[in-house]
DNA sequence: GTAATAATCTCTTATTATGAGATTTCATCA
DNA sequence: TGATGAAATCTCATAATAAGAGATTATTAC
């Protein structure tokens, strides 16, 4: 995974911005990816010049405009925001709730459309924010549906998440509750990424059957009893097998 | 402006993405960028490895989920959205309108917060889509505070959609009615981009006073008289200096 | 199964990206 | 305003590697 290439190494500037890190100083990339100081200005100036980064004030350096930008193309050709979004405006003037479609790819989960009707109930993750791996709905109703082979070593890297849900306490037994979820075509979870939210998922798939991305609505505890949740998921499901259609 | 080296030409496969051709088949891309089939499948291997690309059904590609991911992180780490949101927040309590912060960019304007209390009127410029220069409050506010040599092209390139506002017959009237603008700190617009909205714009100035950004409220001309507008234009200037201060 | 298309590989050559160090630009403070 | 330090850019010889023609291998579609 380490580069190889220029071209690479140009890209490798931008997989360094994270939630943790969100300006960088020139000296700091210098050390952090090891290029000379020539190099990485001439990175930088490339970079900068496409848009994809800018200056800020103190001389460091953020994402840039022609993110921004991208960002709003990529919601104009996306698919998935395109085929899903009246499916959550349905769902979201059904139901008091939070609907959203999360993509998955390159072992992420990435928001990338959400509607909302429940006025207190903000989703804390908006358009393309990560959300972890181990813990929440979204998260089940797509390992649940990846091949053993891929799932096997997804859940051991998250096996104390994973167990802290009580999903199981070996890796054999949370694999056991992933084949519940797959054999019930979607997943719940109460609470376990946003306290008194009950998460209710489908996985999207791919003609392959593959998991390619999660519809979930979030909703209020208190406003649903067992009998609300089977009747949402059973919305869920068809929302997320009218958009692996298409 | 053409690539001189391959650390260009990668990205220049990005640029070719826009509201127009949100798809790109490998086969239009060598013809359009002129690069080798080999050349080509290697930069897209690597964009697509990168995450900014993906390829759709089709075998064409589409931009992908990792600028999603970046515009996230952006929108964390820009001066303008954090410290304008609060602002825009407080406008649209006061007015029912619409209230946004765009960037200058490169000859673009590019929306990058918007906030909204007004149930009918929405905004056609979301967050990363660019609007045009030669209509509009918000192109005039930031226009206006250019340098004369930065103003004068940018006038010639929109004289037809200037004059067609009513700024004036010829370049060099429409160069005085920016130094009005100019003069008053701010600009107005009647239904020069949406018909029956009134647009008010004041520049974010830097700390040379060179236009780095536009503070608009867009409210329906329905709601407001003269003296509505003036009041509106008194709190739009103050968002405006607040945000240059920082 | 086969045909048609799409994507990748191979390998040589010319192109060009690289980095040490010098130089220039920019900002800051006396 | 001029001096001082830091940040960014330039120069240039050399090693590194990107490019492309054409062949080969995947992937679809039928």
């Amino acid at each position: 995974m380490k580069p190889s290439n220029s071209l690479e190494r140009v890209l490798g500037v931008l997989e360094v911005f994270s939630e943790d890190r969100l300006e960088w100083a020139p000296e700091d990339l210098m050390a952090h990816l090891g290029y000379s100081r020539p190099t990485l200005y001439r990175y930088l100036k490339i970079l900068k010049d496409a848009g994809l980064l800018m200056s800020s004030r103190n001389a460091s350096v953020t994402l840039g405009p022609r993110v921004v930008e991208m960002d709003y193309l990529a919601r104009q050709s996306d698919a998935l925001v395109l085929s899903g979004q009246p499916h959550l405006k349905a769902l979201t003037r059904r139901y008091s709730c939070n609907a959203m479609i999360l993509r998955w790819y390159g072992n992420k989960i990435l928001c990338v459309v959400s509607e909302t009707s429940a006025k207190n109930l903000v989703s804390s993750y908006p358009r393309g924010r990560p959300m972890p791996l181990g813990r929440g709905a979204i998260a089940r109703s797509i390992m649940a549906f990846l091949p053993r082979a891929r799932l096997v070593p997804l859940i051991e890297q998250n096996l104390d998440d994973l167990r802290s849900v009580g999903l199981g306490m070996t890796a054999e037994e949370v694999r056991q509750s992933m084949k519940r979820v797959r054999r019930a075509g979607h997943a719940v979870a109460f609470g376990e990424v946003t306290a008194g939210a009950v998460g209710i998922a489908a996985p999207v798939l791919d003609d392959r059957g593959a998991p390619i991305a999660s519809v979930c609505v979030t909703i209020a505890g208190t406003l649903v009893d067992g009998a609300g949740i089977d009747r949402i998921a059973i919305d869920v499901k068809a929302v997320a097998s009218d958009i692996s259609a298409a």
